[in-house]
DNA sequence: GTCATTTACATAGCAAGCTATGTAATATTG
DNA sequence: CAATATTACATAGCTTGCTATGTAAATGAC
């Protein structure tokens, strides 16, 4: 009489899009890998690539990162040899972060990576359907930001 | 002359939907805590909800994750009382994952949960935009599963 | 100007993803 | 049937996300 109402993993937006970022981070680390990056660099990477120097405080402000997460995602970058940490001279709780000139050199070779693995792993996809999935997508999460 | 090729993190399918993935754990999170749930306990669950008694390898084969993941989540889902696991009588390398009572007794409420963060997540797509969202992510999974 | 509050960042500890490797049981092969 | 290979699962150790909490510096209140 009624439709089969159980929660289907098929039509979850949320489980699909859980398991489409995970083959998407896979196949992120098999690309920058080799390059001595892991997946969890990227935004920062990308902000620092366009403006370095940003504070902690700065790339959360643009990441939606959890304060907590940036800081031991720095010190991994650091430990890494793609960052140093700097104090701010006018206020001594700021620490200024820099890039590496190994982490500027990476910058061509980690966004063809990038690049390439949106491409592979939207290989199903039209190019019109990965326009409509990449609007979509970052139309559901303007749309959180707007009401917090 | 040129357009600008730099990479966009509001133009990489990868990125945006790493950040809609976290947007959807943390709303699950939220959501089925209070159940004394988790998010990765969610796959799982699922499956046995549907099929209860299946073994680590069966939940590997329909869910995507690596067979480390799921030993270590089972872990933590024996330890919070959501599972048993005994061992098969005719191959004793097999141990059979069986939801206890309570675990049965969420269903609904966990079901419930996440079908309300789906919408709450999604609320800035109309339904066919977020009809339209779920049917490309699921396409872009299958074409990957199809070619390997 | 001192005391309280706020800010910027660090640290601890957990979840859940991964790769690499270990181990016991079963299956296969000569 | 003994030796080898494979299978099913466990464990170790890493990354990257989170919350909760600590700490030093700067700011604000009186």
């Amino acid at each position: 009489m009624y439709a089969d109402m159980r929660f289907r993993k098929t039509q979850s937006a949320g489980y699909l899009t859980n398991h489409l970022a995970r083959l998407f981070a896979r196949g992120l680390t098999a690309r920058i890998g080799p390059l001595g990056l892991s997946p969890g660099n990227f935004p920062a990477l990308l902000e620092l690539w366009e403006t370095d120097g940003l504070t902690q405080k700065d790339l959360i402000a643009r990441l939606d990162i959890e304060q907590a997460t940036m800081a031991n995602t720095l010190n991994r970058m650091e430990r890494d040899g793609l960052i140093i940490r700097r104090k701010d001279q006018a206020d001594a709780r700021v620490q200024r972060i820099w890039l590496t000139e190994k982490a500027r050199a990476l910058h061509g070779p980690a966004t063809e990576a990038a690049s390439a693995v949106n491409a592979e792993i939207l290989t199903g996809l039209s190019d019109e359907e990965r326009a409509a999935l990449v609007t979509l997508t970052r139309k559901a999460i303007a749309a959180l930001r707007a009401q917090g």
